[in-house]
DNA sequence: GTCTATATCTCGATAGAC
DNA sequence: GTCTATCGAGATATAGAC
């Protein structure tokens, strides 16, 4: 790992520990085994470390998402593909899904570009257009439908976290809240 | 509003806006229009601060659910007036409510004593248990329940802020949506 | 309780050698 | 690109008069 994969592997270790305020950059430095100087050879400021870390963060959890899409799946099994990929990545990268929300609670998410944001958002959006198109909805704003989708998806990934399954009970718990969400949002 | 109070409402809107690590004990005296030696009259230090403003939110939330609940109800009346209750709080709290989320993903929330935490999900927890013992709700773990039930408000809310309605077509947005969650948990 | 003044410290960021 | 050394700013918290 080259040193400025060293740095941001050692701020989300720190950052998601100890907070942005707790966290100075000398200790990010420490922990990634760099001089302090060398932090800011790669980045700015700690803030712009701070939300670089959140757009590589987000593109990883995309990409991995796109990866798992099939063009030929039917729109259900796309959307579970989604859904279960998701919970699946937030399990295996718990840092990462527990500094995005950090993240989404703090003033740098202002500091998140309009076109990052859509290129985030991009994969998610489309899949519910297509999937309003069909009729298979209820009639609901698409809005909530997304808002509702999101939140489900993050109260089933809080549950996972505190309960302590096996992994098959896991992704039983994953198939049959999907149905839970599924049946709630289609007619 | 005594010098305490003000203390509480200007780091509230100080946090808020800028971040824990964003807003100096400096600003939140000025601000409240106290000196600087006054914040550390009532709150030893800036965590303690912090951890007191969110327990008194916390508490006023709680009341406020408290105050809407009523003996007489049925189990389904009660939880659509405490799921009512909530959205309605948030949407007249938004700093407040925001607070609380930023707070949960902050290492202050560690500061919370177990007795706090235990008194603030009382009143959910005994309902939830209720609505269990009636067989109404599907066979699914409380831990679960419970979860989907807050992620749910979460996500409505959310939808509420971005979407500008009126009045009206808020408290019908918030009745049709407790619908789709109540149907999802009920057999 | 409230203020002013200030001590002490730490942090983010830079300069400049290598 | 990486390091050492350091500056200047601004932070928390305290001391002590009123």
């Amino acid at each position: 790992m080259d040193k400025e994969q060293e740095i941001l592997a050692a701020a989300l270790k720190l950052f998601v520990e100890f907070g942005f305020q707790g966290t100075p950059t000398s200790k990010i430095a420490k922990e990634a085994g760099v001089a302090n100087g060398t932090l800011f050879h790669y980045f700015k400021t700690k803030e712009d470390l701070i939300v670089n870390l959140y757009n590589r963060i987000k593109t990883s959890l995309n990409d991995y998402l796109f990866l798992k899409q099939n063009e030929g799946d039917s729109l259900q099994t796309k959307m579970k593909k989604i859904y279960t990929a998701s919970l699946e990545w937030g399990l295996a990268h718990r840092p990462e899904f527990y500094f995005i929300q950090q993240f989404h609670f703090s003033p740098h998410l202002a500091k998140v570009s309009p076109e990052d944001i859509e290129k985030q958002t991009k994969l998610h959006t489309r899949l519910l257009q297509d999937a309003i198109q069909t009729g298979v909805l209820k009639p609901l704003p698409m809005d909530l439908i997304s808002s509702l989708l999101a939140s489900h998806v993050y109260g089933v990934y809080q549950y996972l976290l505190k309960s302590n399954l096996t992994e098959s009970q896991q992704a039983e718990t994953i198939d049959n809240s999907f149905l839970l969400i599924w049946g709630m949002i289609t007619k």
